[in-house]
DNA sequence: TTGCTTTAGTTAGAAGGTCTAACGAGAGTA
DNA sequence: TACTCTCGTTAGACCTTCTAACTAAAGCAA
């Protein structure tokens, strides 16, 4: 509010800032973030080395500028993904096709958030912030969906094959107690336990996918995807 | 075969490159893969830094050995844990845990494998044929299981619920096409989508836990990994 | 306008890394 | 005994991150 206007310096650093910040995606995007070199993000602007250090700590200041930056995007293509309108397993759907698309468009940007951590490097609180505010859109849809089928999926599951008990039952009954990631969403545990099943199923496919792990295996990781997306909305 | 009886040479030799990987495992397990350094191994033998030239020409060829011992072990992990006499769901659950007591033991090793690969590096041919045997594990089992369970599967599932039709069909019937990578096993495509499910679904819930994804929401991954474990094995 | 303060950028350099080249010394082999 | 092969050495090129000390200029105030 009262620091809308901003002196010409703060302007400028702001500015250089966010210049070195587009040469290292740019970077990252090429080589990958454990080979992102200061020394060179100064070369191609022109200016030494130590100069650098003006605007960023050190080379993790930067890399957690990025990670923000990169947990923001993914945030704000999940939100725009999921249209208020729509039916809770259409926005999932959606979400879903809009996280895949999201980490192929850039490999190394979602390895930057959900690949190796760097040695000494710890995630600063705000990226927390941001992967629950995506956990949210998981929690509102399957909250919505959740009341609507219960019913039928109850009447399914008491009959004869043996899924939703044991494991299903005891990981609910277990989240019901440990809520506190939800940050006070009304979800119920049924709905705690498929978002948490939707993102880790989800990120088994796309993360396996983006490593490389699939290549030489000729198949088609999409159909692979879409089945775990349907499973992960679909299934009780 | 006729190579039984080394050269003292060649033994000696063979035994300085089993010093230099132990030391490279437990850097590897202390600061990560990404932080190996030839100069430290070298330190720590009472060597200098070129000497290690003799035995690996170069950064990438010693994590690539690194990377080929991760494997080796993790499939004799699964195979010792899949005791031949036990049923298929109970092997299969078996191999589950064993996979990943495996990842926690050391999760950097577990990275080393899934994480996030190293810029020029890719893996040797060698890996993929290890990467084959763990799934032939997995192939066997859902073959013998399905074989056993498929008349009760289609009988509950051509009633009332939505699930299995679509994207499992689609992916199903595309793997029929595209089974390569199961290297001659003659499972059936509900057994090679299976065995692709309980991969992505088990490495979704450990890589995020390995790499840290879960610390701060405070529920027991070991739960959640049961379930998935659960929904792996027993879903259609 | 003059002068002070703050800051951006500079070079030099320490400490670390991978890796090559040239050389000495010893072990194995003929 | 003499030759060859290979291991380990040092020197050094070329990277990296990051600190210290200095210069120059921009902004601000009297």
């Amino acid at each position: 509010m009262g620091e809308a206007v901003k002196s010409p310096r703060a302007r400028y650093r702001e500015q250089v800032r966010e210049e070195i910040k587009t040469h290292a995606w740019t970077q990252v995007a090429t080589t990958g973030a454990s080979a992102l070199s200061l020394n060179a993000i100064a070369k191609q602007m022109g200016i030494s080395g130590p100069a650098l250090y003006r605007y960023f700590r050190n080379r993790d200041e930067l890399i957690t500028e990025l990670v923000l930056d990169a947990y923001r995007d993914l945030a704000d293509t999940c939100r725009a993904a999921a249209s208020p309108g729509d039916a809770p397993a259409a926005r999932l759907a959606a979400v879903a096709s809009a996280m895949r698309q999201w980490a192929l468009d850039s490999p190394h940007r979602y390895l930057l958030i959900y690949g190796t951590p760097v040695p000494g490097y710890a995630a600063p609180p705000e990226a927390t912030t941001l992967a629950a505010g995506i956990m949210t859109i998981l929690l509102d849809a399957f909250t919505e969906a959740g009341t609507a089928t219960d019913a039928a999926t109850d009447a399914a599951t008491d009959t004869a094959t043996g899924r939703v008990p044991g494991a299903a039952a005891a990981l609910e009954h277990h989240l019901a107690g440990h809520r506190q990631w939800a940050a006070g969403h009304p979800a119920p545990a049924s709905a705690l336990r498929r978002a948490l099943t939707f993102w880790t199923r989800l990120h088994g496919v796309v993360s396996l996918e983006v490593a490389g792990h699939f290549t030489g295996m000729n198949f088609d990781p999409a159909l692979l995807y879409a089945e775990e997306t349907d499973s992960a909305i679909t299934a009780p």
